[in-house]
DNA sequence: AATAAATTTCAATAATTATTGAAAGTTTAA
DNA sequence: TTAAACTTTCAATAATTATTGAAATTTATT
């Protein structure tokens, strides 16, 4: 396989991964083009490679910075914008964990925490609340684990990744 | 609050939760529906608490039913099936925890790991090789890890996940 | 300050995904 | 074996989400 061949396939493997896991295809593929490449990309360029509108990129970049996934370079003399992408799996895990625990988990806890006061003392009522306060209690307990990956060293986290396996 | 607001919010959160998951905001309300009942549920109560369409209760049960979170109960003397979800946090965690390995996270080491027989030698062709063996090691890892906890019990769950915490 | 280069926005449109509902299929019971 | 009760399928349609592209805006250069 040729290195080109090799990079087209695993922007297509990355950005199917992407849209199974709630992220558009384009945003996936976008990130996939910037971390098979040496250098950072103008929009130009990703527009150019991907087939995809100038809004789109813009659109789509954006929300990869957002998301810390991205990162905008000024070069000297330049009067374009370039992006890049990190490598490093364990900082994309990361990065991506920060936010999905800020924007999903933190709310969950919120709303689930609020439901538990029904006032109604029935035997539904009481279970159901009951199943409520578990629910609570497991999302917290797996808000903070990820709350601990997230401030951790990368050695850290392996280490105790391969403790769990042991 | 009353017992039936309680259960109508969290059916509305658990399916905003979802639909950012990449599940369709359906098939989790009708998976909240089933937590937050006493009871198994008919498919005519499903369609008439949550107003869809008889084929699309068909259709999102029968996906529950393939992820594992949900069963059938055929009950003595009646006609019509019934069905109801574990209510266990750890329980449905582990579920979908399960499933995502396979249907994922497999995929992915297996297009990456195939990925790395470039022919190329050239500075940029090694550089993207390396990228790619670190990114299948790091799945590789995490599979591995979700392995674990899929194939372990509740407690040593819990014990883990404090001992990462502290 | 005028111009050029690049970026951003957003209404219109295209593409995708979810939902309906009626017909076909199955199962059970008399 | 027939009929009623129930489930499943799937083509048509509705709803949602992504994409375009041109106009507006911002930023840099002369």
């Amino acid at each position: 396989m040729k290195l080109k061949e090799a990079k087209a396939e695993f922007i297509q493997t990355w950005g199917a991964l992407g849209s199974s896991w709630g992220i558009n295809r384009t945003m996936s593929s976008i990130h996939a083009l910037l971390i098979a490449s040496k250098d950072p990309l103008s929009a130009d360029e990703i527009m150019d490679y991907l087939k995809i509108s100038r809004g789109n990129v813009n659109m789509n970049v954006r929300a990869l910075i957002d998301w810390g996934l991205v990162k905008r370079h000024m070069i000297p003399g330049e009067r374009k914008e370039y992006f890049s992408a990190g490598k490093d799996p364990w900082e994309i895990a990361r990065q991506v964990a920060a936010e999905r625990r800020k924007r999903e988990l933190e709310p969950v806890i919120e709303a689930v925490s609020q439901l538990q006061k029904i006032e109604d003392t029935s035997a539904e009522a009481e279970d159901f609340k009951n199943t409520l306060a578990q629910l609570e209690d497991f999302t917290r307990k797996v808000s903070n684990t990820l709350n601990q990956f997230v401030k951790s060293d990368k050695n850290w986290f392996f280490k105790k990744l391969m403790s769990l396996i042991h």
